[in-house]
DNA sequence: GTGAAAGCGCTAACAC
DNA sequence: GTGTTAGCGCTTTCAC
């Protein structure tokens, strides 16, 4: 039912490699030729077969997005970029949810391979000497990872927890928690290195409390251990357990910001709409994905050369390209955050605050110490 | 430098066509043999190249999926559930966004037609008849729109908005509005067509207000609208849509539920987690994307003897698998609704409502009036 | 500028 | 049970 290339070419009356011609290398064809056989083409509805032009040419026009969690709202906007970015450049995009399992990214990178130009490796969970192997089986590109000799989008989110930590310092607060990320996570990996640098130099305390899961849940279940280690101020992993750990805090009868301040990290839609709206540390995760699609697509270029019978140095070839680009982030302040009050009630292991909304003053022993904010005039 | 079938056939010693058997038809071949097929195939890294097996079977093992709006969080779990259960059956998935763009859509369908077993189209805004028109190219399944002929998943918004009219009417609103959704959205018309027949029936004025785009910032853009028309419940396309209008009326210092109450559809994560707490009619998004997909392979199964060269009457014969399916919607009362309270303050056309916190008595010359409550005290 | 022929990786009759 | 042969729809030498 569907025209095939022959249908035209019957058609229009020419051999079937003029028709191929015409939309693979329409200069090589006289024009007037090339406009009959586009004509017959258009009212037979034909469009070529990519599979079957992949099989020859080996370039698929496809790419593959393999994410943890489509569901995440971190993933959506990242996606989404990646496809509008692909699409323009007349590609199409397979996504994959691993559902955070390291061995269903293998099993994907394998299962998509053959059909792909190349992956996006998207908050991959799995070592980095295994991704390096699958490198060598299909063109990937790593988001949120640094693996060497690997293509590599990330953002730094480094340098935002360094910036969420100073933030923090600054309001007074000393008895800091981070709240990590999944195992095997490069991104909170990062986290947590610059946080304990920024936190030691501004002689804070931080505890670290995880791996957790990287959902409201996951936050949401570490509200006794923040109460329990004191801290007065938290950074979590994303935005998601941030938010959860804020509705954690509330039932606990632990106010957001007045007795806990607390960061997220993505700066999510979902932020500005909860209540206190999130401090949190955009990542640009939109030009993460346009950008990861434009490096594979031009590593892509040099890989179309697949090495039919050849020996295997084209491999190492493509390799030449490789490079690793950092997005900057950047600390957004909202309304999660304030100045640290200290108890002034009893201070008996667990924070003794009162529930009721009393922002009285309090003894400014802690350095760094601002003036007092009514928490309500804030709420912008 | 992937393994191919012949390399496999080399190294075990037998025929290419031993090799695919192995593969495609197990049964068939001696098990001594399809053991050391296996084995070569295995350390040689072989795996099937789907594109080319598909070039002969006619079937890709792959899904198109067509949404608007990645980004929008209505679509996620629905891409997440059909991509989970596509590949329980063996199948990848293209997700392609329209940007609401009708005229992607019929771009999108073409460009994937070749690739792919099928299509789930999601909520689309093109005709009727072009759907119609595109489903002879290549098999489509609708998700949230009816038309005729074709398979279908939809959620039963009706019932859900005439459930949420209801709820409404019942704690004393009489001057309702509905915020329309995009145009050409089948679910916005089932949702006027039953929010205005429940309207009627409980004696209450409904104000369509729209199409909008179903975002938070048409939400948000309909607020003085909705203030204008008078309206103390609003039923609205979505829960962004919704959300955006309670951000809306806040900033004209309406508040709600205690002026105005909203009531959004699809129940998405963020309802839970945006203060007041959404009512919502829940639609069973993940259960659409499961269904869809098994839809579309049920109904593939029949498409795989594809008519090589035969007539057209078996593009005919896989219509006789065409179902429509209808999900259950459930309304979920949370804290954007509650019991009308008349204004006792002046009517002058627009409603006045003063931005300070100040409850005052007002004239009461609308009916339905019921006593004023002290906003602060409901913000749970 | 166009046609002829070979072949991408694979499956599907059909022999044996 | 396995080998042979013919192609799926297309691109790409190579002649002419």
């Amino acid at each position: 039912m569907p025209a095939t290339i022959r249908d035209v070419a019957r058609a229009s009356g020419v051999h079937i490699s003029t028709v191929s011609r015409t939309f693979s290398a329409p200069h090589l064809v006289n024009s007037e030729t090339r406009l009959r056989v586009l004509a017959c083409a258009e009212n037979l509805g034909y469009r070529p077969n990519r599979a079957a032009r992949a099989l020859i040419t080996g370039r698929t026009h496809n790419i593959g997005l393999i994410v943890a969690d489509i569901a995440n709202p971190f993933f959506p906007p990242l996606i989404k970029a990646a496809e509008s970015q692909a699409r323009h450049r007349d590609y199409h995009i397979f996504v994959a949810d691993t559902n955070e399992d390291p061995a269903a990214e293998e099993d994907l990178v394998h299962a998509l391979a053959k059909q792909v130009d190349g992956i996006l490796l998207c908050s991959p969970r799995m070592s980095n000497s295994l991704i390096e192997q699958l490198s060598r089986e299909v063109p990937l590109v790593v988001i949120n990872r640094q693996v060497t000799g690997l293509p590599a989008v990330v953002m730094d989110v480094g340098q935002g927890a360094r910036l969420a930590v100073e933030h923090l310092t600054g309001l007074g607060h000393r008895e800091l928690a981070l709240l990590g990320g999944p195992r095997g996570s490069w991104t909170s990996r990062e986290i947590r290195r610059a946080a304990t640098a920024a936190a030691r130099s501004a002689d804070a305390a931080l505890t670290v409390l995880g791996p957790n899961p990287p959902t409201e849940g996951g936050g949401t279940a570490m509200a006794e251990q923040v109460r329990r280690a004191g801290a007065t101020a938290v950074l979590a992993y994303n935005d998601l357990m941030a938010i959860g750990l804020i509705e954690g805090l509330d039932t606990l009868g632990i106010r957001v910001p007045q007795e806990v301040s607390v960061v997220g990290i993505d700066d999510i839609a979902l932020s500005r709409l909860v209540r206190p709206k999130l401090t949190t540390v955009a990542t640009p995760t939109a030009a993460a994905g346009r950008t990861a699609v434009d490096m594979l697509l031009q590593h892509d270029s040099a890989a179309a050369h697949r090495n039919r019978g050849g020996n295997r140095t084209v491999a190492a070839d493509d390799r030449r390209t490789t490079a690793q680009v950092m997005l900057q982030t950047e600390l957004v302040i909202r309304d999660s955050t304030g100045p640290h009050r200290p108890a002034t009630l009893g201070r008996n292991g667990s924070a003794a605050t009162t529930t009721t909304a009393d922002p009285g003053p309090h003894s400014p022993a802690d350095p760094g110490n601002t003036a007092a904010v009514n928490p309500e005039a804030v709420a912008s």
